[in-house]
DNA sequence: ATAATTTGGTTTATAAAATAAACTTGTTTA
DNA sequence: TAAACAAGTTTATTTTATAAACCAAATTAT
């Protein structure tokens, strides 16, 4: 009837950064932060956390003389992140054409 | 960009049992503990929970001898879930019409 | 030049949550 | 009448989320 939801994924933090990176497919540290309104330290643990589990890919590199940590989801991510709001929607009964009963 | 999402609804269990009771508007413990796979200890805090915050009526009564745990939405439970759907939206790029990146 | 500040984070400590195990109270069954 | 069962509740444990404290390098101010 209800189907588990991703523990990975249902957290506000790493959904908004899922959500970020599907739209824009690469994004720095600071600008991810600065879209979630999250504490550098939550994020970068989050961050990590996604990156651990590889739903996101974490590239180190530098702009200019400046450390500059990027992120872009991955396959794996952009799937998980799909069957998150598919298991969702068992939830929500948000389905338009009135399938509510399926659930 | 990202609203809040109501920490109290941002749960897997308490969500599912609002979703339960949004469908059947008036349900009994052992039903809900077995449409959602819940432990009786997990889901009597949780609806401890949502009753708390009036999300839900909690109406203890008899069936018979035996104890009978009767569970209904409230409004406010009610209203909440709809905020709550509409918030997650902001994350899932859900359109009310469906999942506008299938298009 | 060097002290203070800013940038870009990471690590660690704490508060809050989820969850199951253990327990309670009353009922039915052997 | 003792054992098992039903319907929950309470308590303890594990996880999680989150922010505070910290670090290193670069920039700015004195």
């Amino acid at each position: 009837m209800f189907k588990p939801l991703d523990p990975l994924l249902h957290s506000e933090l790493r959904l908004a950064v899922m959500s970020l990176l599907i739209s824009v497919d690469e994004a720095e540290f600071p600008y991810i932060k600065q879209q979630t309104g999250a504490t550098a330290g939550n994020l970068s643990v989050q961050l990590d956390k996604l990156a651990t589990a590889g739903y996101i890919e974490v590239e180190k590199t530098f702009k200019g003389k400046k450390p500059c940590t990027l992120c872009r989801i991955t396959p794996t991510g952009l799937k998980a992140f799909e069957d998150y709001v598919a298991a969702l929607r068992s939830y929500l009964n948000i389905s338009p054409e009135g399938d509510a009963k399926n659930d």
